[in-house]
DNA sequence: ATAATAAAAGATATAGATGTCTTTTATTAT
DNA sequence: ATAATAAAAGACATCTATATCTTTTATTAT
């Protein structure tokens, strides 16, 4: 009778939004002077699986929260407006805003004419999440990155 | 050029999870006073899919945090003991300790040492998250939910 | 113009989470 | 003992998130 069962992911984002969230910050901090930055450094930069984050920043840029260019030279960077974005508008774009909004005991409405037993406890642990999000830009680590004190990789 | 996504779930909690609190809040009210309560009934309550359920409860049961019998007038129930746990447990059976432990930016070990950009405010987080299921006993919404003012159902 | 570069797009693959079905075992009532 | 009941167990199915591969398009340098 065996019993094994791992467990993998289950963290508060997608596997997906997190390396979408340190590619933001890995391409915020590499092009913060004005140059670009290739997929292949990102990836290693983040230890991520190239391909997959090929699609992840494909999907960001038609979002519109990174930008890019193709052929020699090109690669992945953040204008001046992008980088003060907020890290919610990235969090949305990816995982959408069923974690700022959808009930934490999967009722279909979070609402409070017919809350689940922990709404209350929920709502503020949502909107301590979203105030995170909100107040904490993409350039705001760029310099603790430069520094080193921080890490984006495994 | 289509740009449909959906997204189906992406909460703080699998589905599975979310189920099994639902159930075990559906459980404790049901059989305070001593009865046992059956998987149709249970299923119904909480607007779960039956067989899934029955799995999920069959788990929670192997890891004693529901009883159950088999035969006529069995079913479910938990003792006086396991009502007063803290939904942590039901938590932890479940989905594992990663919420309360693990990295929120998907770096393989969350460490003051090599910390992600969010580690602090992550740590916060996590530690509401944590000390709300700690704080929070399976029993605590018997009553609440004998007057109706809170909801298990979709 | 041509070749080289690098991202975009599309198709495909794999694994894990979610959901279902069938058979077996334990318990109870007759 | 037998039949009825209800959960346990095991096998199976499906769907979504995650990951990979190949082809196309845009850009740059020569
Ligand atoms: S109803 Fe569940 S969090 Fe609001
Ligand atoms: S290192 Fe990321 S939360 Fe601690």
């Amino acid at each position: 009778m065996h019993m094994i069962s791992l467990l993998l992911h289950m963290g508060i984002f997608s596997k997906t939004c997190e390396y979408a969230i340190r590619s933001v910050f890995f391409i915020a901090h590499k092009t913060a002077d004005g140059g670009r930055v290739g997929i292949k450094e990102i990836a290693k930069g983040i230890s991520s699986p190239e391909p997959f984050l090929a699609k992840i920043l494909q999907d960001l840029s038609r979002r519109g929260i990174v930008q890019s260019v193709k052929g020699p030279n090109g690669g992945f960077f953040m204008d001046k407006n992008t980088l003060k974005r907020p890290l919610a508008d990235v969090v949305e774009a990816v995982d959408g805003n069923n974690l700022f909004t959808g009930c934490g005991l999967g009722l279909e409405y979070c609402s409070e004419s017919n809350p689940c037993p922990l709404h209350h406890e929920f709502k503020d642990i949502r909107n301590k999440i979203h105030h995170m999000l909100l107040t904490t830009s993409i350039e705001d680590f760029n310099d603790d990155l430069n520094l080193g004190i921080i890490s984006l990789k495994k």
